[in-house]
DNA sequence: TTTAATCTATGATATTTGTCATGTTTTAAG
DNA sequence: CTTAAAACATGACAAATATCATAGATTAAA
């Protein structure tokens, strides 16, 4: 299995700031695994005992509502650290995550960490400049969701998907989501976000082959509405 | 002024994770500061130099949406740490923050925190646990907003403030907000939550005089809907 | 204590979103 | 390549929520 000091990868998260020694160490305790398009990561409820790192490709993190339904908090791509929360409580997880795509991920054990984030200050201050930004973003997040109409989220998660994750080499968004993804994204029935898409299908702004979806007018999306 | 190292707070927070040298030398350097009713503390877009200590008071942490409509992101109250994020990044502040009743807080610099954050490794790490808290909190709000009717978060914010701030001697909910202010939480417009209020009213979930508000039924409220 | 300003209340109506039902297309397994 | 299952699509209708208008009640300042 490849090193993790020699791993661009971890450049994207705080495993940057490990020493190379800690590097070592980590590398000696991870385990590499593969994860096929649907299956899921872990579930809301598990005890997580470590981190994910994940190497390639997309998964959803995932929260159960009241109402039976799943609701997408957060998209996650390469360089994306999943379960930081664990590092520092003993809790169970409270969101589930499921793989996107064929994911490839390195799984670093809690214990070995733990040890890195008391003695080493430079990393902890750096998962904490993380979950900073997470926090941030989840307030835009949750601003968005009260305040803005499901036809503008629905425009701003194609944007969103499409700055962040990019195209194919035919313009199609390289990130394939069901519309019932899109739907537990923007939070709305499933109907909802399929006439919406419809919708700017006719009015050009996006066309589409199957489940993907390639935009059209970008500009037109951001002003939409 | 009191000593941080007596303050009977700081147990509530991270801040009692700090040396008894540490809180000393906090001790030395801390404001205090009272704001009124309806006062701003600071505004989305300011660069706070350091963490605010609520000792008295509750105030609400907004965010600006687009469509110019405020977003109540949070409610803190005595215990409460504003500000933490200032401590690990340069940006500036993305919520404001407003006294809903008359406020006592300590202000200490960010100067003085930041050798503790990076000298005492369990003061780190309770800042950690504090923000990890807070992200799983806004998870679970972001999946309301997302997923529940304007009608459910109501009765939920109501049995929030209950629960949290508790009641005066007749009985009404301590914290007096506008119905704009719950609207504002809630993420409608005034008039619905307005008439949702009302409704429940009808219904005899909740009594009212002006703005005060009282719980009636406590378990009719949960069980609504 | 008066009074203007602010906040609360409610009706009428428009718009948005959800639900159910049903048909079509796409996908992936055999 | 075929075919069943899953996903997509759309109409019809119901429910939830927003908007606009207007009136009454409460609050806080003079």
């Amino acid at each position: 299995m490849s090193k993790c000091d020699q791993c661009i990868i971890k450049e994207f998260n705080s495993l940057k700031s490990l020493t190379r020694e800690e590097l070592v160490r980590v590398s000696a305790c991870k385990t590499g695994k593969i994860y096929k398009k649907g299956q899921v990561i872990f579930e809301e409820g598990e005890i997580l005992n470590g981190v994910y790192c994940v190497k390639d490709g997309v998964c959803k993190l995932t929260k159960l509502s009241e109402n039976g339904k799943d609701q997408v908090v957060k998209l996650v791509v390469k360089g994306g650290l999943l379960g930081k929360r664990s590092l520092v409580s003993e809790q169970k997880t409270n969101l589930s995550a499921t793989a996107l795509n064929d994911m490839e991920m390195c799984f670093i054990p809690k214990s070995e960490i733990m040890n890195d984030l008391a003695k080493n200050p430079k990393f902890t201050l750096d998962v904490l400049r993380e979950m900073a930004a997470d926090l941030k973003e989840s307030d835009v997040s949750l601003v968005n969701m009260a305040q803005k109409s499901v036809k503008r989220r629905t425009a701003e998660i194609l944007m969103y998907v499409h700055d962040n994750f990019g195209v194919d080499s035919e313009g199609y968004l390289s990130i394939v989501l069901s519309r019932e993804d899109y739907a537990s994204i923007v939070g709305t029935a499933t109907e909802s976000a399929i006439r919406i898409l419809s919708q700017f299908k006719k009015e050009g702004l996006i066309s589409t082959s199957g489940k993907r979806i390639k935009v059209e007018d970008y500009a037109g999306l951001k002003r939409f509405e």
